[in-house]
DNA sequence: TCCTCGATCAACAGCACTTTCATGCTTGCA
DNA sequence: TGCAAGCATGAAAGTGCTGTTGATCGAGGA
């Protein structure tokens, strides 16, 4: 996994390329926006963490020329600035994860494991599991050709245990994953229980495969081979 | 989450050990070289500090041969000599940090909790002993490919046996690191009976080789070549 | 405005896992 | 060989987790 580290504090790069050879990423940085720039254009990387405030330039151009340049390269603004308007604009420019700093290494670890696991899923290919079909852009689920209609909650429940197929996945981390920040309420469990029960019935009516199941204790886990 | 802690001072030790239990963690402890030694071996610890000044013997020796034995253990060296060379040696020979004294116990909690966050995502790992294949990030164990569905306990404790295998372990060593704290208000050796036979079954079932084997009168030992 | 649908939430019933218990088998040693 | 201690087994009790049902709430459409 290759990554493209564009950030002009020293310090803080150094740190951050340290931390992340040593859980196995390959990295390359930038600490200027030329520098920046020249090496985005030139290499197809996995991901691109880019600070926003840089010396001579702003990362948000560079977002909007990776954007433009590759659909696949997973983005993530790293910004000091907490300000809304930055977050905002960035992920519509495309970026795909937005991280205000300061924040925790291993934080920047799991987004970025996280996102390239979701790009991998991404583009507009189908992902197929025997008689499973699902179209992220197109929102589109099928068991055996035939649609099945799913609520934007089950859709994104959906495509997060697919994305991470055959990982037993924590109440926790699957209600912080689908349902964002608003995820700090106390009684996680009990809806996601009915989800949870929503989504298995549909797939189950139009003949899907048991897939997902619960492992007590845990959470819950789809399998590929089911 | 288990940490050795290796100090001659008892002053210190005692101040160390009871700070870290009250975060959380699980605080075995030596005060020589060759008690240290000895606990290292025996057992697998998700960190060990060791301070390198010991009576009887030098701390770097006990680093030398933690790494060589197992390298998913976190070593962060505590040392009052502020020698750069120590240092040098110490990280050279595999240690993950290196902290002078005198240091704030605070300090010592976060690289602590750093390095194991580190480590674990470093871990993503699977293990894999012919037929036996375990990724414990995923919660999965497969036996010749094909899944075998343990419960938390079982899991943990295959992991435990996996982490130290070809290694004799104690009941009691191995209630301790399963089952942590409550290990006290436990009926020991029954319930051990119970899981052990159902984990052993379990295995059995999906084909995996005998490789857990019970040593009379001492324990349990799981072969890495069965 | 009412109506419908989906999201959220609480309560309860059922079940899986854990732990204990009673019993029988195995091992090491005299 | 016999006996004590150590170990395995199956069954059953107890605990906590999970699934289900159904009520409430709010948003969007008729």
């Amino acid at each position: 996994m290759k990554v493209l580290l564009i950030e002009d504090e020293q310090e803080l790069r150094r740190s951050i390329r340290a931390f992340l050879q040593d859980v196995g990423f390959l990295v390359e940085s930038a600490n200027d926006f030329p520098s920046a720039m020249e090496k985005a254009e030139q290499y197809a990387y996995d991901a691109v963490l880019v600070d926003i405030t840089l010396p001579k330039g702003s990362g948000l151009d560079i977002v909007r020329m990776l954007r433009k340049q590759n659909p696949n390269t997973g983005i993530i603004i790293i910004s000091a600035k907490g300000s809304l308007d930055d977050k905002i604009l960035g992920l519509d420019l495309g970026a795909d994860d937005y991280l205000p700093k300061p924040f925790h290494l291993p934080e920047l670890v799991a987004r970025l494991r996280a996102l390239i696991r979701r790009k991998q899923f991404a583009g507009n290919q189908a992902i197929e599991l025997d008689e499973l079909r699902i179209v992220p852009d197109d929102k589109l689920v099928e068991v055996n050709g035939q649609r099945v209609d799913l609520t934007v909650m089950q859709f994104d429940l959906l495509l997060f245990l697919v994305a991470n197929k055959d990982r037993v996945l924590s109440r926790t981390a699957i209600v912080e994953h689908v349902w964002g920040e608003m995820a700090d309420r106390l009684d996680h469990d009990h809806f996601l229980y009915s989800h949870m029960k929503n989504l298995r019935k549909k797939l189950l009516e139009k003949g899907s495969k048991d897939r997902i199941q619960t492992v007590y204790g845990l959470g819950y886990r789809l399998s590929s081979h089911a």
